[in-house]
DNA sequence: GGATTGTATATTGTGTACAATATACAAAGA
DNA sequence: TCTTTGTATATTGTACACAATATACAATCC
């Protein structure tokens, strides 16, 4: 939460903007914790000011809710809300492999093979954080191969909302193989262009995350 | 521009989004203008706090764009950045009308029966501003019967961005015997539960849109 | 005892002053 | 004349002060 000096030189509210954000993905802001101006200015060192306008952000992005008067808090997900969101998302994933396969380029294709490599590689060691990258690397490959921008920017923004359980999904050794097969076989797909192929195995590769994530929070609700 | 207080109560920030928003959507503000926080804050009798808010929530929508110690100005759509947008909302609106032949209950097929109507009545008569808020209604009634609000605020935002063209394409009255066949066609899908026919429908319309905002967007340049 | 009202406190909402920076334009030098 | 540099001005970035409001808790009344 601290060092925000990493990107200085960039606006204070976009600082703050992507300090909270990390917080809450992470979860070291808890779903339902209110976010106190003065303590996150005190907090941070900044002013009042450059917290408001983050907060503003974060509210557009679904990660907070704005209570009038009240303040805002970290946005709870229910399962109901991840369906719906995984749902937007299947169908914006499976456009995405769909368009990849009618644009790819060679470049592309080197850069997503080199992604889907090095996700191969990571999947056998034991830092989370860095295969959680490699994962998001290999999708993004894919998102440029499609040639619309707003399209990756917006699975982005979805993904970006269950990130926190993502994180616990990598750190379950025993899916790796599983994963590691899955792109394979949505690279393989792309490759040859065969849509029918590419957007079966992202929609298997999307809905076991999905089945992971409603477990954790089941789990979480019995606690 | 003025009477913001119309909806008095709710946080200045949200009343100044509001009107900025309608000020770009309506053509009010052009693509390519600055704007200015002093100036807007002078013109609306209010502080540049709540406008530097507002802004910073207009960035995010997309209606704006910022650049440091620059200041904001209002987007300008390209072909490019409609086609985007559009195959995007392309893939939207369909899972929208999949979900709704397979979720609408009673009720939801009455209101959308209803706001059909009323869009063939309001078609007949020469108020563009109305005939817009009825095809927004009738198809707000679709997302309504996915179950999934998050779809709907998705798509509405998408539509946003190109609302100031939808008017000029509503205006043409000579499409409105076809609006008016396509909203028939793409209900008569829902009610049946025919998940192809409806799919394929509101690909029609939204084709038809697309080619029309195109033409506009190219007569704008040749200008 | 329970409900209601009043008051203190915490927190957000708004306005404004000052700092930092970018831009335009003029002046000086080659 | 062209380039460069300096300076004035406009504009955004940040901090802070005050106003408005919600919340909690205590005091009062029935």
């Amino acid at each position: 939460m601290e060092n925000y000096m990493q990107d200085a030189f960039l606006p204070l509210r976009d600082v703050v903007f992507k300090t909270l954000r990390q917080a809450i993905l992470t979860g070291e802001l808890k779903p339902g914790e209110r976010l106190m101006e003065i303590h996150l200015a005190n907090k941070l060192g900044v002013s009042r000011t450059p917290i408001r306008e983050a907060i503003r952000q974060l509210e557009l992005e679904g990660l907070v809710i704005m209570v009038p008067r009240k303040g805002a808090q970290v946005a709870s997900i229910t399962e109901k809300s991840l369906t719906d969101v995984l749902e937007v998302r299947l169908a914006l994933e499976k456009l995405a492999v769909e368009l990849a396969c009618k644009r790819i380029n060679y470049d592309q294709k080197e850069m997503l093979k080199e992604k889907m490599l090095e996700f191969e590689q990571l999947a056998g060691t034991d830092d989370a954080s860095l295969i959680a990258r490699a994962d998001v690397a290999f999708h993004d490959a894919i998102f440029d191969s499609t040639g619309n921008m707003r399209l990756g920017q917006m699975v982005n923004n979805l993904a970006e909302q269950m990130y926190r359980y993502r994180f616990e999904y990598i750190k379950d050794k025993s899916g790796h193989e599983k994963l590691v097969l899955e792109h394979r076989q949505i690279y393989d797909a792309i490759i040859k262009g065969d849509i029918e192929e590419a957007t079966k195995q992202i929609s298997v590769h999307i809905k076991n995350q999905e089945a992971s994530i409603i477990n954790q929070i089941r789990s979480e609700k019995g606690n």
